[in-house]
DNA sequence: CTGCATCACAACGCTTTGGACTCC
DNA sequence: CGGAGTCCTTTGCGTTGTGATGCA
């Protein structure tokens, strides 16, 4: 593939050199031509480049933007612009040196035949010319500019991902989440290590160790403790690259870990304490979609690692340096500290798991001299973080400082950890980052703009412990004891959101088990639908895991309650669905569009509708809301039949659409256009039926042993419920042959279409018979096929021995003239001869053995012994009453002595 | 500035039952 | 003469998803 910037290198070793080393007689005349030639294409390919987008002529296009474009334009019709790259080549080099004298415009008139080839559209550039007869241009470099009118629109082209692409997307995604599962287990487990869970009661305070005798668990109950947990535990901004359980050790020694090791070392408190406690975690998988990671990371510098981590860290650390101490137990400023030093470390985590994940090569590990760069990119390619008015201002601010703040990382780094334990800040104190954070924090929901642009401080590891005392019938709990939330489920997802985390997937660990419980902390599934993974897949991943969580939840001696554990499990899933099936109505008609719940009847589709068309569930925009149970596909007749349906009698198509264009095969159109208003006729639309209208299909059976056939004298077998009652498809090549001879009656299968050369043809597969015929078809079919199978082998040896005597005898052949006719030229002696007489001897006795063993017996020749086979006067003698032949077939193989067979058919 | 509606367009899915010619 | 085999040639429209743009 050649790129537009080796077009550049092509130009310029016309260009810059003159004259080509390799071509001497290319005068500078030539080389303008072929450099005219060369930016022609280059023309053609900028305009192929920017396919797709009408104003393509506006597009600018330099020598530089090649350079700078290289390796993103997959969509230039490559070859055909390297082909006439050659093609130029071709013409420039060999013009001279052959039928030409070098006259320039003989060269010139040939490059223009080459040319006009291919699509060239007519056009000059006036200063081109002009300056094309001036010596010294040649050695110019150049730079096109195409005609972009100040006034024109600037259009970015549109890249957009292939199949292929979303495809390695997805797999990546799914690959990632198996990955993160994996991590969740891994923790999980590890929470129920009884070491761990003794060391941290032995640190609980004794009044707290009555709470595991608590019937009936409650959020009030939960909350001291919660708070003693995070007062004695703190988040550590570097993670260690050890296993998890000696990681979590060692986060219990030292009273502070990872995000992820402190709240592991919550969960495993709260299972010391017998409460049935999950670890959760949001999986932040890489995207199911193409490149979005990509434009994530260029927006908002994020998940790229140490640069935009550490500066943001040290931001943080560095207000804390100019604060004071106040109630360390103040939740939202804990929440703060916390949310901040969890961001680094979750950076660091996300490192870890994108390795295993997409586009490792965006992954550019950054020093710390590239941190200043990073964060000038965030303030220059986010300009939309922005609060209600003057959050620009601070946000500049605070970017300025992170800024500032990255240079000095090095020498900071070491005091970040005693910094950050000190979190008790007053909010006085506080960064703009700190104080704006804290009062969107403190106002909880919808942290959208400034802060929130940076992907640092979401919540991604907590607990949820099942409280027997909540509700009537208990509940699971959510509890983030990293920053000392109990009972905030309604919380995760603003403050996920706010720190562009996607919330995704939710997913809690269990006794080596795993369930997806997103739904009790998405509100609106409608905007992560899309971003999750294939259900069916996702499902098929979790019910085993979901099992094993179940199993454990269920089979801890947890709390008491007063609600069977058996029903926890349904109780919850029910509390899920629940919430899946009512979510609020969006207030914007495209959230409409694949909602899963709700529909407007202006996003359906040519093939749906609204069946019944009822209840109104609401109103947006104007337009009724209806329950997405409402909305019907609708298909053609002979799409039903395909599903095994048929219409019922009487039925009247529920919409039918005009037939397109292309229908109309017959040469005239116009009188089409003629009809095209009273289109009524069958031929001029489409009759789509709801399923409502069908019903199972009812086709003629099978009668004496005659299969009913459609009117080309076959059946379409879709699907088995397409086969008529008392029939079967018996899908074996050759099988018709069988029936045939049989004299049973069958129907060629079609199983489909395939789609070649513009056309489509029937695709065949076996025959439908009769039930009563399968077992006798079966067992000649059986038989047939041993028997083919036979006669095939036996062809194929035949062939093997055919094609290797072949192979022999054009050796020996040519020995044999090398020996009679260069015997004068060269005195070799006839050594070789003997050897390779010997080796045919050899080698022919060798393939000849399988075919027939007693064949060689009786010809006598075993252990001959090496011989000269051919002498020069020889003549082959065989053997008659040759028992190598094939008596059904009248084949029979003759041999001579000297190893010569030969096949012959007896008529 | 933000969110929404709409436009534009690239990618993709669905379409759906040959015929002329040569060789044996 | 007829049957079997081979080769020809490589759609195009509608739908959908998504980026761009304009407006409130």
């Amino acid at each position: 593939m050649k790129t537009r910037n080796q077009a550049k290198r092509k130009n310029q070793s016309t260009g810059e050199e003159g004259v080509p080393a390799h071509d001497p007689k290319a005068n500078g005349t030539l080389a303008n031509t072929s450099q005219d030639g060369v930016n022609k294409f280059l023309k053609q390919a900028g305009s192929r480049r920017s396919r797709g987008s009408k104003k393509q002529d506006n597009h600018p296009l330099s020598w530089d933007d090649a350079d700078k474009l290289k390796g993103k334009e997959k969509q230039v019709n490559d070859d055909s612009y390297a082909q006439n790259m050659s093609e130029v080549k071709d013409s420039k080099n060999s013009s001279p040196s052959n039928k030409n004298d070098g006259s320039p415009q003989q060269a010139k008139s040939e490059l223009e035949d080459v040319m006009a080839d291919s699509d060239w559209e007519d056009g000059s550039n006036p200063n081109l010319n002009s300056e094309n007869n001036h010596p010294g241009y040649i050695n110019k470099d150049i730079t096109i500019e195409f005609d972009s009118s100040p006034g024109a629109v600037k259009r970015k082209p549109i890249r957009r991902a292939s199949a292929e692409e979303k495809e390695v997307a997805e797999l990546v995604h799914r690959t990632h989440l198996l990955c993160l599962i994996g991590r969740g287990r891994l923790i999980d487990s590890a929470c129920d290590d009884p070491l761990i869970q003794a060391s941290l009661l032995s640190l609980l305070p004794a009044n707290m160790l009555k709470l595991s005798e608590a019937t009936n668990l409650t959020v009030d109950a939960l909350t001291p403790l919660v708070n003693w947990f995070h007062s004695n535990f703190r988040v550590r901004i570097s993670s260690n690259e050890r296993s998890f359980p000696l990681a979590l050790a060692t986060a219990l020694e030292t009273h502070e870990g990872t995000p992820e090791e402190v709240a592991a070392l919550s969960v495993a408190l709260f299972r010391a304490l017998n409460f049935s406690t999950r670890f959760v975690s949001i999986l932040d998988a890489a995207s199911l979609k193409p490149d979005a990671d990509r434009c994530d990371d260029m927006s908002q510098g994020r998940k790229l690692g140490k640069g935009v981590f550490d500066s943001s860290t040290i931001m943080v650390t560095q207000s804390n340096e100019a604060s004071t101490s106040s109630d360390k137990h103040t939740a939202p400023v804990g929440v703060d500290q916390k949310i901040a030093s969890e961001a680094s470390t979750k950076a660091s985590s996300q490192r870890k798991s994108k390795k295993s994940g997409q586009s490792q090569s965006q992954i550019v590990s950054r020093d710390t001299d590239s941190t200043v760069v990073d964060q000038s990119n965030e303030k220059t390619m986010d300009p939309s973080s922005t609060g209600v008015k003057r959050k620009g201002d601070i946000e500049f601010e605070m970017q300025m400082e992170m800024a500032l703040a990255a240079t000095a990382a090095q020498t900071l780094e070491r005091n970040l950890d005693n910094d950050v334990k000190s979190s008790n800040i007053s909010s006085s104190s506080l960064s703009p980052f700190k104080r704006l954070k804290k009062i969107k924090f403190e106002e909880s929901q919808d942290i959208s703009t400034a802060v929130g642009s940076r992907k640092i401080g979401a919540p991604l590891y907590w607990a949820e412990v099942y409280c027997g005392g909540e509700n009537s019938t208990g509940k699971w709990v959510h509890v983030d004891a990293v920053n000392a939330i109990v009972d905030g489920e309604h919380k995760v997802e603003a403050a996920a959101a706010a720190c562009k985390t996607n919330l995704r997937y939710v997913v809690a660990f269990a006794g080596q088990g795993a369930k997806d419980v997103t739904r009790r902390y998405c509100a609106k599934w409608y905007k992560i639908a899309s971003h999750r993974v294939n259900s069916t897949w996702w499902d098929a991943v979790l019910r085993p895991l979901k099992e094993l969580e179940c199993r454990a939840t269920e089979g801890t001696s947890g709390t008491p309650n007063n609600v069977k554990r058996e029903e926890r499990t349904y109780l919850e899933d029910m509390e899920l669905e629940t919430k899946a099936l009512t979510e609020p109505l969006p207030t914007n008609q495209q959230a409409y569009k694949n909602h899963h719940l709700y529909a407007l009847e202006r996003w359906l589709t040519k093939y749906q509708i609204l069946h019944p068309k009822g209840p109104v569930l609401g109103f947006c925009s104007g337009h009724s809301v209806y329950p997405r149970a409402c909305v019907q596909t609708l298909h053609t007749k002979e799409r039903w039949m395909r599903e095994g349906l048929q219409l019922k009698v009487n039925e009247l198509p529920a919409k039918v659409l005009k037939r397109s264009t292309k229908v109309n095969k017959g040469k005239v159109p116009e009188a089409d256009e003629d009809d095209e208003n009273d289109c009524a006729g069958p031929g001029g639309t489409i009759d789509l039926y709801g399923k409502w209208q069908t019903e199972p299909l009812c086709l003629p059976s099978a009668e004496n042993g005659i299969v009913p056939k459609n009117d080309r004298g076959q059946v379409d077998v879709w699907s088995e419920k397409c086969l008529p009652p008392g029939t079967v498809h018996l899908g074996f090549p050759r099988i018709f042959a069988i029936a045939k001879k049989l004299e049973i009656d069958y129907a060629p299968a079609m199983v489909g279409f395939e789609f070649r050369n513009g056309r489509s043809f029937p695709v065949y597969n076996g025959i439908v018979v009769c039930s009563e015929f399968k077992n006798i078809i079966l067992e000649a079919y059986a038989e047939e096929e041993v028997r083919r199978g036979e006669e095939e082998r036996r062809k194929n040896e035949a062939q093997a021995i055919s094609r290797w005597y072949q192979l022999l005898s054009s050796i020996i052949t040519r020995q044999r003239l090398n020996n009679r006719y260069a015997e004068g030229v060269s005195s070799q002696p006839s050594n070789d001869i003997q050897k390779t007489n010997d080796a045919f001897h050899q080698t022919s006795e060798d393939v000849q053995k399988p075919m027939s063993d007693e064949a060689n017996e009786d010809v006598g020749q075993p252990d001959v012994g090496p011989q000269p086979l051919f002498e020069e006067d020889h003549e082959h003698v065989f053997l008659t009453n040759d028992p190598g032949s094939d008596v059904e077939s009248s084949v029979r193989i003759k041999r001579c002595q000297c190893g010569f067979s030969i096949e012959v058919e007896e008529l």
